[in-house]
DNA sequence: GACCTGCTGCGGATTG
């Protein structure tokens, strides 16, 4: 049995907790670590349990009379190492072992008292390890030399990220300094690629996957609003509706934008004032004054009979404790199935009851967008996250890290070093020399004889506190009320005296602005305008593009659906009826001849194909918009002549290196979604787009497979 | 039609 298997410090622990019984991946983690080095993937649903299911096996195990750290614990985010802190240590105490967090907003005393004494656990954010590396290389000695785990929560956060690569080359760098192996345990949710997961850990055959499948019961419905002419706030039937099914629950409101849930914070307490109902609207976002966040993540986890409802954004994703809720809402699509079951995962209830699940839409491409990413959760989907192969960026990053690291290094010990890091295995050595030598020319390494050094201009990059993250941070302006900071807002047109805002679910009236000082002073006002934030798009995976086509091509029935929503469905399906589609498309796409000699193609495909196609468009110079929503062309070509276009297209595709880097020489910006893509000669910075931005074969099998079909305007309008 | 994440070292002021 698995309780037998743990040491008598850690069974005493839980004998104190009461605990009945251990959740099914404790014990099958407590049976497989205790009796073996391997490294695991735990991949179980949120609030399972996880970490005690790597805590308890590694506490039992490990030898803490060793010198220095025995086990490292890596998170994405500073708010979970703290929660993390408080469950470990009392874990802990059982042990007399110490737990250390260490963070950039850690005490600096415990980190020196852990540097007079290294010891026990540490607890760290990726950054800071970096941090370490680059500006204190000899204490990542003295520390982590002798580790035997690195336990990893939310890996699959990391997954198929540049944060993520980051990471795996950290570990590595980590795993060259220390006496022996030491193994890695990584916590996560269910993931679209378990290959992919066990790549991550640098042993994909040393590693094992314990996956505990049980899904979230969920009562699930969606709920339909067209939206109101020239509107572009959400429709008014939707808010009072909206209203009406979270009022006395805990609820979860998932909007997709930080605007947006400031703007239904705001709507949804002003209908709670007129009709008096319950004061605890939030809103939840990264702009959202850090102390304001940790209050409503107290409040949610520590009332017990109070409702309150939290308009959110994906700052509520990721596993910070704060109970269970039992509402949780989208508003129009889910950005991507991994997303999805994050924010179930946040439901469930302990008296039984299923949790429910609401999916209003305001759009009818939304509502089926929904549905697709619904269905396809429900057969057990997620998208595969896949690391990039040949991560120019991070190379560059990485060079200039070593170089500071080691105070100067020869240019082939800096070669031999970056080579041997299994996240750069695929990059070919002329690469790397292009790279070094990109750098030489910019003066952020100078050679002094065989020696590479920081050159000058590298200096302001490397000791920037900028240096650490492989992600940008946009400027902004902080927010005060009384003396109290209410959060931050970008730079904007709205940005103004005498302007009205909506930020932390309250209405405000610009008083000053203070430029110099990035300060607005703010007073309360009665109503205001949702905020404006800046971002791109996401990224659709192609199987939701997929499974959009074969909903509309089907005329399945979906109880899910209220009655608006399956109108809604029903129009859309219509409009398509007049194309011919076999019941199940595979290669099939709708094609649409409009007046006045244009075309709509409807691609159904993945973002990143359809920026491929846009690609080589602009390269054959024809004139086109497009809609990523519906994932639409409208092409200023005659029906007749898309065949011969598509064939032109193959051909340009052929050299899609040179299409990149003319589109590169046009918009040099295109490679700023890639912090240190800047920095890249310039065909490097094709080969991160290659990888990265485009995807170039399924572009071309596109453009190979694609069977048109075509309806005349009268069928389908 | 986007969202999110983290951060050195130093000097000096404030607080327990």
């Amino acid at each position: 049995m698995a309780f037998d298997l743990l040491s008598e410090p850690i069974r005493r622990y839980i004998r104190d907790r009461r605990w009945e019984a251990l959740r099914p991946i404790q014990a099958a983690a407590i049976e497989h670590i205790t009796g073996s080095d391997d490294n695991f993937i735990l991949a179980s649903r949120t609030a399972s349990g996880k970490t005690e299911a790597a805590f308890l096996p590694i506490l039992s195990k490990v030898d803490f009379g060793r010198l220095g750290v025995a086990v490292l614990y890596v998170s994405p985010l500073i708010a979970l190492i703290n929660d993390q802190f408080q469950r470990i240590e009392q874990l802990c105490q059982y042990l007399d072992v110490p737990v250390t967090k260490w963070h950039g907003e850690a005490s600096r005393g415990q980190k020196q008292r852990l540097l007079r004494q290294p010891a026990g656990i540490v607890l760290i954010t990726p950054e800071s390890l970096e941090a370490m590396f680059t500006n204190a290389p000899y204490h990542v000695k003295t520390l982590f030399a002798g580790l035997q785990y690195v336990v990893i929560d939310e890996i699959h956060a990391f997954l198929g990220t540049d944060r993520g690569l980051h990471l795996q080359a950290l570990l590595a760098r980590l795993a060259a300094v220390n006496r022996a192996r030491f193994a890695v345990v990584g916590l996560s949710a269910t993931i679209g690629d378990y290959a992919e997961a066990k790549r991550f850990t640098g042993e994909p055959e040393r590693t094992k996957v314990l996956l505990d499948r049980t899904a979230q019961e969920m009562r699930t419905q969606f709920r339909y609003f067209a939206p109101e002419k020239g509107a572009s706030d959400l429709p008014l039937d939707l808010l009072k509706d909206l209203y009406k099914q979270t009022s006395t629950s805990k609820a979860l409101i998932f909007p997709n934008s930080r605007g947006l849930a400031e703007f239904i914070a705001v709507k949804l307490r002003q209908i709670a004032d007129r009709v008096q109902g319950h004061a605890n609207y939030f809103s939840h976002h990264s702009s959202v004054d850090k102390e304001v966040r940790e209050y409503v993540e107290y409040f949610a986890k520590n009332n017990q009979r109070l409702p309150f409802c939290i308009a959110c954004t994906s700052t509520l994703e990721l596993g910070i404790d704060i109970g269970s809720v039992d509402k949780v809402v989208q508003i129009d699509t889910a950005q991507s199935i991994t997303s999805l079951i994050q924010r179930v995962g946040r439901s469930g209830r302990r008296d039984g009851e299923p949790s429910q699940l609401l999916l209003y839409a305001t759009h009818p491409w939304s509502l089926l967008q929904s549905l697709a990413c619904w269905l396809l959760y429900q057969e057990g989907f997620v998208e595969p996250l896949r690391q990039a192969r040949q991560p120019h960026d991070l190379l560059l990053h990485q060079a200039l890290a070593i170089t500071k690291e080691l105070s100067g290094v020869g240019r082939a010990e800096l070669v031999r070093r970056l080579r041997a890091n299994p996240v750069f295995a695929e990059i070919i050595p002329a690469d790397i020399n292009a790279m070094l030598n990109e750098l030489l020319a910019r003066d952020w390494l100078e050679a002094l004889g065989p020696e590479l050094i920081v050159g000058v201009e590298g200096e302001f990059v490397v000791n920037g506190r900028d240096f650490y993250s492989m992600f940008r941070s946009e400027p902004a302006l902080k927010v005060f009320y009384a003396g109290k900071t209410v959060g931050e807002i970008p730079y904007s047109p709205q940005v103004q005296e005498q302007e009205n805002l909506l930020l932390a679910a309250r209405t405000w009236k610009i008083k000053e602005v203070d430029f110099a000082a990035k300060r607005i002073e703010v007073v309360p006002a009665n109503d205001g305008k949702k905020p404006l934030f800046f971002g791109g798009g996401g990224t659709v995976h192609p199987r939701i593009r997929e499974k959009m086509l074969h909903l509309l091509a089907s005329d399945s029935q979906h109880s899910e659906l209220d009655a608006a929503s399956q109108e809604a469905l029903r129009v859309l399906r219509r409009t398509f009826a007049g194309f011919g589609l076999p019941a199940v498309p595979t290669h099939e796409r709708p094609v649409l001849a409009k007046s006045g000699g244009e075309v709509k193609l409807y691609t159904f495909a993945g973002t990143r194909v359809n920026r491929g196609l846009a690609l080589l468009l602009e390269a054959a110079e024809v004139a086109f918009s497009t809609d990523e929503r519906e994932s639409s062309f409208t092409l200023a070509v005659a029906p007749a002549l898309l065949p011969a276009l598509f064939a032109q297209l193959r051909l340009f595709a052929d050299d899609i290196d040179f299409h990149i880097a003319q589109a590169l020489a046009a918009t040099p910006g295109l490679i700023d979604f890639a912090k240190w893509g800047a920095a890249l000669p310039r065909p490097l910075q094709v080969a991160v787009l290659k990888e990265r931005y485009y995807d170039v074969a399924g572009t071309q099998n596109f453009l190979r497979d694609t069977r048109l079909c075509s309806a005349i305007p009268a069928a389908a309008e």
